[in-house]
DNA sequence: AAATTTTTTGACCGATTGGAAAAATTCTAG
DNA sequence: CTAGAATTTTTCCAATCGGTCAAAAAATTT
């Protein structure tokens, strides 16, 4: 019949807005330093609250997390989602890694959050990998194996190929430090995303089309 | 001239296996937590000793901190390094995604302690990213543009081919609890390093291969 | 304006944190 | 064996941690 969250919520704009300072300031927070480095006087600072006053909207340090992992795997896996089994595979593909990537871009916080969960072996996640993520993954794969079957594209791992579009687009929002340093002054800017992009473009469909 | 630390350091073998066995220890529980999510007592616990024992050894948190970073930046960086320009091209690269994946395999705790050093900014490599780490990758991007103008491989930007093989790789110790939760039981088992080590040679070997 | 509800604050709590000091122990050399 | 050095343990500390509580202050309703 639900927790008491949701029967308790008539939520006034005052509190909600509230409730979204906070959200955002812990996003800050733990996907810096993850779940454990993380203090609730750190976030309220973040949030320009006293801490007593953040717990008045959240009672505990896991409750203002939780959601934001709750909000964050659904939100990651949502271009996955849109992969359409009727379209054309290489395009199909393409847009995928193009969402993927701009999610780095736009959403970079979101996607240290999830990989600080991953790090410290996913508790907040419990069960999801598992049973939900698993499942979509295993949906789109077998969508990519009947492109390979029927020849639209190379033959090889789907699995593999999910993990290396994730690995190669989230690294731009993970290790985005490394990434400028790396990359200088000139070419570490706002442009870097599109090299990106096109590289990765570059790399996925010249190594998928297939050879006829 | 040197610091305190290298001028004391007659090191008996007793207190370099103890020094050992604390950063073999810290190197479990900062690989999970970061440094600020991890404590002193959670190391000397998994080190089997107490708190003021492991002091001893390292005066401070971030004494024991310092020199895995120091050591792993090295070890990390080792096979590029080894990437040799006068080598075959497509080999070469070869060499160099397998060698990557298996220190993923064989280090994950270490790929998992950089990424986490990564997250919150990296503090610990304050200048070196941006000097050794940079000067190293401006090097072997020069040595793969000129295999690429030799028509050796197809022309793509190598700073970022060399992110997508940092990422790929990596990957598969920084979420490899979502690797296994995907791929299940059966295939989630060590093949999966094989399965990843076939696949990322025929995308990027693929992918590479010029079209002549 | 009075009454009531919601929000904020300040003081505080026990537990844990990183670390210091010194006593107690163990090891080693003569 | 015994003096001295190296190591370990016990005790302790101030700061910070997550979190509570009651009272003050604002906002809202009547």
């Amino acid at each position: 019949m639900g927790t008491d969250t949701d029967t308790a919520k008539p939520a006034t704009r005052i509190q909600r807005e509230k409730q979204e300072a906070i959200l955002e300031a812990a996003l800050d927070v733990f996907s810096q330093y993850g779940f454990r480095g993380s203090t609730i006087d750190q976030i309220a600072e973040a949030a320009g609250m006293s801490k007593p006053n953040l717990l008045y909207y959240f009672k505990s340090k896991e409750d203002i997390h939780a959601p934001l992992l709750a909000r964050i795997l659904d939100t990651w896996l949502q271009p996955l989602r849109e992969l359409d089994a009727h379209g054309d595979p290489l395009p199909e593909i393409q847009s995928y890694i193009r969402r993927k990537l701009e999610m780095s871009r736009d959403f970079p916080r979101e996607s240290r959050l999830f990989a600080n969960e991953m790090l410290r072996g996913a508790p907040g996640f419990h069960g999801v990998l598992h049973t939900d993520l698993k499942k979509l993954v295993d949906e789109k794969a077998e969508v990519i194996r009947s492109w390979m079957a029927q020849g639209k594209i190379v033959k090889c791992d789907p699995y593999h190929l999910i993990f290396s579009i994730w690995a190669t687009t989230q690294h731009y929002a993970d290790f985005d430090i490394q990434v400028r340093a790396v990359l200088g002054k000139e070419r570490g800017g706002e442009g870097r995303f599109e090299d990106a992009a096109r590289f990765l473009d570059q790399l996925f469909l010249h190594g998928l089309k297939p050879k006829n």
